[in-house]
DNA sequence: TAAACTCTGAGCCATATTGAACAGACTCTT
DNA sequence: AAGAGTCTGTTCAATATGGCTCAGAGTTTA
């Protein structure tokens, strides 16, 4: 998502200058962009604030799919051809400035402008094989390593040569509802970690590379 | 994917007609298309045959992410920003033939039919939600109900009436790479299906209807 | 035909996981 | 300050699962 911003192209100013009906949506945490069920006619673009995907299954309970952050479009499933139902919910973790932007105007934006098609395209691709990877995941591990997992990759290791690495507060509610387990689990393994010096937290979850053996080890 | 074929566009016309360098290729059963690891810089078109995605894990297990059929595109992380590698291993189930179609011929093909990029963003979409629906499956479902998922999603029930549907034939060892799971596994709860009356069996599977109790109960 | 190979059914046991419960720490509201 | 609400640490018993092993049926190969 990061590297979206990079390529000479703001997607927010062409937005904001080409064609109508185009407009900027503010969300309070907790509020909802769109609804499991709801009908899917637009789509959202991130500029600020975070938020999340949400799924309820039949049996009542719920699951995060994907966190979003700036940068983001939220709700392509609305472009696809048949105009159907919102398979997830978006809801704002943090207050949320996000444009709403209808199923044609997206369809004329990417005609008219290949640039802006590119970078859609591109998103798309990048959210595709994250979901990807979120499977093979979940098809490969155990819980405790895909926790360790989702917890470096918050930590979003990479650029800098820290040791260590911030993760804004987030509940081990919303831990297990990503990793497909249970609050008992996560706080169980939480616990071994910080026992082990992988991480600390007090309230901010502080992870150390040490966290990446977990997921590497046999 | 199926719905693809009926927009009255068709890709595989436009592509044997337009540009250069576009090419098909032919594979025997269990050759690959590309394999994980390899540098990933040209898309597939799938005209005839089926196909898996398959990924292996560091700890040698293997999974399979997907089945490919005509209409597919294979190998689309070739098309994200960075010229990457491949983090899957396509390969031939079923003898294949396919458009093989460079990565900047790609981009130009999209550029200059608004209808083929229409539809190559189409058929992103539906991968996209359709690897999501895998994910959220596994997020919530024990292991029997994602076995009997996989079955009733093969067996493509939706438009005939029919009470039952075929699959053609499938080892137990994939589907429990699919499902992410064992073999003794998949043994054990495709007897189970069988003495419930849910699915028959000798070497095809035959669906019955009735499997979509497992999927819908408690 | 015999040997090699693949697929399947079955069983066993150590371990992982669920699901529910309870208490303490903390924050927010009144 | 009291009470409600949320988040966390922890426990415990019932299940589900993984990993292994063995044997038989069916196919392919030499």
């Amino acid at each position: 998502m990061a590297d979206l911003k990079h390529v000479g192209f703001d997607p927010a100013v062409f937005l904001a200058q080409a064609g109508l009906g185009r407009r900027a949506v503010q969300l309070k945490p907790k509020a909802p962009f769109f609804s499991q069920g709801d009908t899917a006619d637009c789509v959202y673009y991130l500029q600020s604030g975070r938020a999340k995907l949400t799924v309820i299954s039949s049996a009542g309970k719920e699951a995060t799919i994907a966190l979003l952050t700036v940068g983001d479009f939220v709700g392509e499933e609305s472009l696809a051809g048949t105009p159907g139902l919102r398979m997830a919910t978006a809801t704002a973790i943090t207050p949320c400035s996000a444009l709403k932007i209808d199923r044609a105007e997206m369809t004329r934006a990417m005609h008219k402008e290949h640039a802006f098609s590119d970078l859609f395209l591109k998103f798309l691709l990048e959210r595709s094989m994250k979901t990807q990877a979120d499977l093979i995941d979940q098809l490969f591990n155990s819980s405790e390593k895909r926790l360790a997992r989702i917890l470096l990759l918050m930590a979003d290791f990479g650029q800098p040569g820290e040791p260590e690495s911030l993760i804004p507060k987030i509940s081990q509610e919303t831990l297990a509802e990503m990793i497909g387990t249970t609050r008992s689990r996560v706080s169980f393994f939480m616990n071994r970690f910080r026992k082990l010096g992988f991480i600390e937290y007090n309230g901010d979850i502080k992870v150390h590379k040490s966290l990446l053996n977990v997921v590497l080890h046999d």
